[in-house]
DNA sequence: TATGAATGAGCGTTCATTCAT
DNA sequence: CATGAATGAACGCTCATTCAT
């Protein structure tokens, strides 16, 4: 469908033109729903202006170009995931119970944000060629990081965690299974002939990661079966 | 959804039919190379025609539409993938030193295939229209899960490996690792300052993925630090 | 919908070529069909090759051209109308009732071939181009004319049509009269909110027409009402 | 379909605003004659950007489509023929007078204004689909029927006229007679071996319908030869 | 005689963007 | 500060036609 450019909304209607912020961010969140649906190519100015009620030539007025208009979604996604890993509070002192939190909120996040996942991989296949141009993304360094290495402190200090871990390591393999999932989990429903992002399954895969995270972690991890006394004291 | 040409069986033609059918490989070659390097949208028609330097009009001649050559694509890749796993030839019946193989294998695949990673990401983001669509895609399911299955009956009934494992869970976990460096090497990188990539990094990583597996499996993992006894024998 | 070249019939089906003859009468009844239907333009070869269950190649081999084709297409349906005309056969020797028998004729030719008038109107609208060029079609030339001609000489010999009237006219005013309601029976139905072309409303069209007429080319014509004395004896 | 820019309101634009409706009707003024020479198919989006001296994007920018630019077309000539025929101002009051003035005048449009003719023929080969669609068509309804039912009022109520007599239909019979001359003057040309549309057998056949309309609705037609007493007083 | 392979030119349409106030 | 008007280039696709056997 073709664009249709509509009388001046002045003349149609009583409006006051929005405050100049609110206009930005109008037309920031609709580009992250648009990008993250369709792509950076996929992801048409028009669409864009279209689903923020506002025109193309707003978009250039305010972020230059298409591709600054992207960048400041990519910074945006970067904020907001580093702001939720911030305000990730544990509500524990026990290293064992606070892993999994870290493992509850990583694979709840990706699987609550599915627009993070398609912005990352549309990034990606632009060879992160926004990511390292933003000076503001730079500063982000992913606080969950710094987490795991504060809980894996606190149980080699006690003696339940192996000495020998890395806390990237085990941060890299925590964001893969969360984010493997939800990234791939169109082709992956087809071959498996189920959905593998439904409720059930997605809990029965944290389930998994859990108990595998703390097999690799725990000096002595739980013979077989069950390994989460934890949740089940 | 157009239909398309299918090659002509060479035995029923002579030199210009095979002359034909070389030069739908050619398109099909380019196209997964324009496919992976720029996704569906930016993967221009004119693009891969040029790179299988051909003409337009011959993407249509055999394939009808761009949405059936990228459907052609996506088997194909499928295909190869299925044919390299059915190829992977354990050369040891020792369950422990199995699973390192397909761990080796899977990793290196996505390694070595960086293009399977981007189209399969772009047939998510087109949450998998594609891959539904092919009636020959459905017939791949991955050898993987069943080797992997082969691998878990043979330790659990020499008692080494746990008895309550689903191969599919072991397969996702070591495919998410995979997956994930590779997917997301660009903007990884960029976070955390060095090539995720690199051959030293990539290895490490697997090393890493090699001992988390193993403690996961086994009944009676290595106490700490070096697990991986069965390559330093 | 793109084209898609299907697998060579002869290696999917059992069946024989068909005879030349065959094949070409094919092609010209689908390319009468696929023109009437939209317009020389519109009516693409391979539209008209599919419909043909052919192949674009067989329309150059037997035609030549797309304009070649639509030339005999052209000739044909003028040979068919001639022949239409040459076989109307008036079983009456009384000139009113022949009249009758003319119109009615017309009327029910132009009714029950629509494509017939579609045709006309897109070589019109290519400003008569290819019947010039026909030579075969200059031969045709309508026998309806001469047919009028004698049942007004027969009227005027017995005195009951007019004196001054000339065949041609008579000719061109029934002509107009089934041509124009059939020809633009889309637009005239939607302005006039009512099917024009109905059984209904084609045979009170048939029958003021048959009046009209009448009243013209008699000398002493009904002074109201019904005048088809003629036809209720 | 697509909606389509509007054109402002002059009053609340400038200079510029005024040139933007100048370019629109540029393009709507050549997408007329275009449309009409070549038909839908025929008459490309770059014949009417080029004859109206501008760009192709123009054509999207004002209309939206190549389609919602025909329906402005044929509701531009459709409302261009009923202000014509709203100004037809009968200069009598007798009815037969009236009667030759408004078959003068409908055949003199016809004559006068071919594309008019050549788009209906281009919209019934498109079956009515864009008239059906017109909103604003509908409004539309031929004053002519109206003002020949006046006349043949008049003309009945002094006795001139016959009682049994429907405007629709007349009125059908005289835009018959001057569609059907001047939408098949190429191929009738060809046929009959003489222009038809030439002003001597342009005036020929006028008189000829005025002659045959009368007799239809007069009470007492002349007996023969000179009908026209009306013109030769 | 008959057909599979190939093609340059053009199609309607959308792209991201700039001009001009 | 904000916006209506305009645009060159590219898009996916179809056109009528020819090549080569």
């Amino acid at each position: 469908m073709p664009s249709a450019r509509k009388p001046p909304a002045t003349a149609r209607l009583g409006v006051r033109a929005l405050s100049a912020q609110a206009t930005r961010d109008k037309i920031l969140k609709a580009a992250t729903q648009v990008f993250a649906k369709h792509g950076y190519q996929g992801g048409s100015v028009e669409k864009i202006s279209r689903a923020a009620k506002s025109v193309d030539r707003m978009i250039y007025y305010y972020f230059g170009s298409k591709e600054g208009l992207f960048i400041e979604v990519i910074e945006d996604i970067y904020r907001r995931m580093n702001e939720a890993e911030a305000q990730l509070k544990l509500n524990t002192q026990d290293p064992v119970e606070s892993l999994c939190q870290v493992i509850d909120f990583v694979l709840g996040y990706y699987r609550a944000h599915p627009e993070f996942i398609t912005l990352l991989n549309t990034e990606n296949l632009l060879q992160g060629r926004h990511i390292v141009q933003s000076t503001r993304a730079a500063q982000y360094s992913s606080p969950a990081v710094g987490v795991i290495a504060d809980i894996l402190r606190r149980g080699q200090d006690s003696g339940v965690f192996r000495a020998d871990l890395q806390a990237r390591q085990v941060y890299l393999l925590i964001v893969s299974t969360g984010y493997f999932l939800m990234s791939n989990r169109y082709t992956l429903s087809a071959f498996l002939g189920e959905r593998v992002d439904s409720p059930e399954n997605a809990q029965a895969w944290k389930d998994f990661v859990t108990d595998a995270v703390l097999r690799i972690v725990l000096t002595n991890p739980p013979p077989t079966g069950d390994s989460h006394g934890h949740r089940h004291p």
